[in-house]
DNA sequence: GCCAACGTTGGC
DNA sequence: GCCAACGTTGGC
């Protein structure tokens, strides 16, 4: 995935938490608390300032796709694994060397109403391998093909109109 | 609330 | 390095 050239990517949020409207009002913000090696080496190995990003509502009354946003700033050490009142705290960690790293996105749209979960598995065949539609799949940053990723954007435009 | 699937931890 | 136990994720 290491090139020069645009990557697409799914991001969880649970909206009790953070959802697309509160990226809506703050138009940036930090992606932190990230603790899962995999989803950690993807914003540092692979995501580039510019990378377009699904923005997915997890753990909720409908789950699905609920907006857009890109990559503003490249990874950088999360502060919350500094922050001994933060839940993401990190004992292990130190200022010199920093376990966890977080990029900045930026907000580009909310889909409205959101391109529920269920909604995406109509079309599983054009779909294969999605992370997203696979079993037992909990990563929380996710590559998405750019195919899939423009078919996607496609559907969000066909139930809006 | 249930529970399958997964990632992490820690004893050996 | 194995693997059982545990904690977490997340759809339903």
């Amino acid at each position: 995935m290491s090139s020069s050239t645009q990557n697409f990517w799914l991001m969880k949020s649970e909206p009790s938490v953070f959802s697309i409207a509160d990226l809506s009002r703050k138009k940036k913000t930090l992606w932190d608390g990230v603790r899962n090696y995999q989803a950690r080496n993807f914003m540092i190995n692979d995501m580039l300032v510019g990378d377009e990003i699904f923005f997915y509502h997890s753990s909720c009354e409908v789950p699905g796709i609920a907006g857009l946003c890109r990559v503003s700033q490249k990874a950088q050490p999360d502060p919350s694994q500094f922050d001994r009142k933060s839940d993401y705290f990190d004992s292990k960690a130190t200022k010199d060397h920093p376990i966890w790293f977080a990029v900045e996105v930026e907000f580009l749209k909310k889909y409205e109403p959101l391109l529920p979960l269920s909604e995406l598995r109509k079309y599983h065949d054009l779909l294969q391998g999605l992370p997203l539609l696979q079993k037992g799949q909990r990563l929380s940053i996710q590559p998405v093909k750019q195919e899939h990723f423009l078919f996607i954007k496609k559907l969000v435009t066909n139930m809006i109109s």
